[in-house]
DNA sequence: ATAATCTCTCTAGTGACTATAGCTTCAAGA
DNA sequence: TCTTGAAGCTATAGTCACTAGAGAGATTAT
């Protein structure tokens, strides 16, 4: 049996992190000791390292409390799981994509100036007018 | 002068966010009409525009106050605008540079399943055991 | 026994909004 | 001028996924 503490550095998620888990029902209340405090078996351990793993590659809450259900029912089609990993993957690429628009923005804007004094400032003016950007964003 | 609602249409900042930047102080609050109603004037509405397109390149609001006190210094050198603007874009370079590992890693799982059950997905596998990972994220 | 560390609950704060409720004001048409 | 409907007002709470802090109690090592 764990307590909170030696769970964390098992998982790597802090313990206001797990406690809070447990609040949004992520994580079942495990068992307690004689004095209330908190005692994990493996079966939790298990769970949590799925759900830093599945936070570690940008799964929202949701997404995991879903993933999490799934594998609960081993007989069943795993369809619903992968087309949750695909949504989060397209949605990666969208963010990624406006972020390198973004990029190429900033960068314009970065080495467009010259160091002058503020009045001068290709910064200030690339954000006073998006006309001079090239991009929609 | 300007209504609330046409600096939103003109700026496409909505209402109550012109309203939660002016109890932030990003925005002074405006002059108001006989019935206490906000109205703008076009020096508001070009600040408006700055801030709504600094946010829209990413720009923290911390930042962008910033640099709204830098350009009411028009003779003051501009390198701590330039500092602003360039470590915005490491920032964002970083941002990229992680997500694209986590795409490596979901487009590594998505195309990993055979769509069998549950109890042979490979996605759900994959979240349970971070050692079938290429990468550290 | 004592001290150091851990854990407990509860509350509030973060960032950048968004939503709702219940009210008042404004502008335009009849 | 009256009326109606849109727009605006304040204040409060909710979002997401935590994080911080206070003040009390539990556990462990010496
Ligand atoms: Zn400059
Ligand atoms: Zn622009
Ligand atoms: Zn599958
Ligand atoms: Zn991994």
């Amino acid at each position: 049996m764990l307590s909170i503490g030696e769970l964390s550095r098992k998982t790597g998620v802090k313990v206001p992190t797990i406690r809070y888990y447990e609040q949004m029902k992520l994580v079942t209340a495990p068992e307690r000791s004689e004095g209330n405090q908190r005692r994990y078996s493996n079966v939790e351990l298990e769970r949590l390292t799925f759900i830093k793993h599945a936070r570690d590659l940008g799964l929202k809450i949701d997404a995991i409390r879903e993933l999490l259900d799934l594998s609960a029912h081993p007989e069943q089609p795993c369809e619903d799981a992968n087309r949750i990993a695909e949504d989060h993957l397209v949605a990666t690429r969208e963010r990624i994509a406006q972020l390198q628009r973004l990029e190429a923005e900033l960068m314009r804007i970065t080495t467009g100036c010259q160091g002058d004094s503020i009045k001068d400032c290709y910064v200030i003016q690339s954000l006073s007018d998006h006309a001079l950007c090239q991009d929609g964003h």
